[in-house]
DNA sequence: CCTTGACCTTCCAGTGACTGGAGCCCCTAT
DNA sequence: ATAGGGGCTCCAGTCACTGGAAGGTCAAGG
């Protein structure tokens, strides 16, 4: 399977791959012209890879996380630990966020838009917030 | 004032204030010993920029932002248009990482975190979510 | 006067995870 | 024979810093 097929297959940009192939993550086999040729575990892996993407895991984590998947003696601790740790992250991340939107939407609320110069969010960066 | 102590008034490392004289977010006055010299104008700049930073507008927002904030004859209109779009990206974002989040503790309250290899979490990044 | 240590300067390289593009090769269909 | 739609590699750029090297400057203490 060409990677125009496999990408098409795992929901990944051809380039995408190539990068992961350059970092590591897969290593599929060549055809004679030097076309990469996806197996069906290839593309499995590269589903596994998209979707723990998805979900926001780093680059590094998705390694542990096909190293984990790979190892049938694993403990799920491990798992569980990895997945864990990137949900505080997620939670912290979304708590940062909703304080800057608390913060920004009362400023935009307060603004007249209009074509008069005052503005509260001007004025809002200016002093404190 | 010297770079560090503009820094530490503004609430940004030295480092950062010079990449935005780089990029040409600010120009201090060069003492005769080349040091950069920081008027409260300037100081006061930085700190527009850090809370600008700290609610998430990108750099050429600020850019933007620090543009409108200069002219005086500015329509609060587009302060707004400005802000409100980062508020819409914002909302983007944190509805993503919620969805994420959802997926994830799902996974994680499934997953038994024990010495066995079974793990939910796994199946889910193999699977569908 | 000399040294020490904390500052300051510039410039270069690296981060994360791709993405775009140039320049080239290959395969299939007409 | 040619046109197109793949594929290949390699290089550069993104964003907003951050770290580090190599060196200049300044105030205080001995």
């Amino acid at each position: 399977m060409n990677i125009g097929d496999a990408g098409q297959a795992a929901g990944l940009p051809a380039k995408t791959i190539r990068y992961y192939e350059d970092i590591g993550l897969i290593t599929p086999a060549r055809d004679a012209n030097g076309y990469r040729d996806f197996s069906d575990a290839d593309v499995h892996r590269l589903r596994f890879l998209a979707r723990a993407r998805a979900l926001g895991f780093a680059i590094e984590d998705c390694r542990k996380l096909l190293a984990l998947w790979a190892d049938t003696g694993r403990a799920s601790a491990d798992v569980r630990a990895l997945a864990s740790e990137h949900l505080l992250q997620i939670e912290t991340k979304i708590s940062d966020l909703q304080q800057m939107h608390a913060t920004l939407s009362h400023l935009v609320t307060a603004c007249a838009g209009d074509d008069r110069p005052d503005c509260p969010i001007l004025q809002g960066l200016e002093k404190r917030l």
